[in-house]
DNA sequence: CATAAAAGTGCTATAAAATGCTCTTTTTGA
DNA sequence: TCAAAAAGAGCATTTTATAGCACTTTTATG
């Protein structure tokens, strides 16, 4: 995944949720300034702040080998 | 994965392949300077620069909805 | 529609990531 | 064992991520 399908990933999982931007913010202790600039696309947020947002969502990042044959 | 877990990816699929920090940082486009830092487990990359990484090893990221039942 | 909630943006301060250079320590192989 | 290669670390600089605040735009719903 790159990183618009990363920060797609955040988006659609947390409206599967149907928890706002602050909803989210609060849970994850990422910052509401910080998710707004993700979702909206801006950004290159570092390890610590995805996972804080996976841990909120249910989300696990992985880093595995790439299937070559697709 | 966390943290710690995807540098180790990092730092044993480099070594499978048999290539030193400093191949790595021409492959990848990262400077030398952060591959040591990384690798001595020390800072908290940005998602591009994991991607970066990544696309020199063959591994992808990948956020993933987390299997909660182990 | 109108209005409230949610999402997005400009400005700005602070902290930290990325980077290069140089030097030290560790690992490796002849 | 010892010299070369690789890895790690100190120092300094530049860039940028994080974050809060206030404001605007968009979306949802009554």
């Amino acid at each position: 995944m790159h990183f618009k399908e990363i920060i797609t990933a955040i988006k659609e999982r947390r409206e599967a949720f149907q928890i706002t931007q602050e909803d989210l913010s609060k849970r994850s202790g990422v910052g509401l300034r910080t998710l707004k600039q993700l979702e909206s696309g801006k950004g290159n947020p570092t390890l610590t702040t995805v996972q804080k947002i996976g841990d909120a969502l249910g989300l696990e990042l992985v880093f595995q080998v790439k299937d070559m044959t697709k």
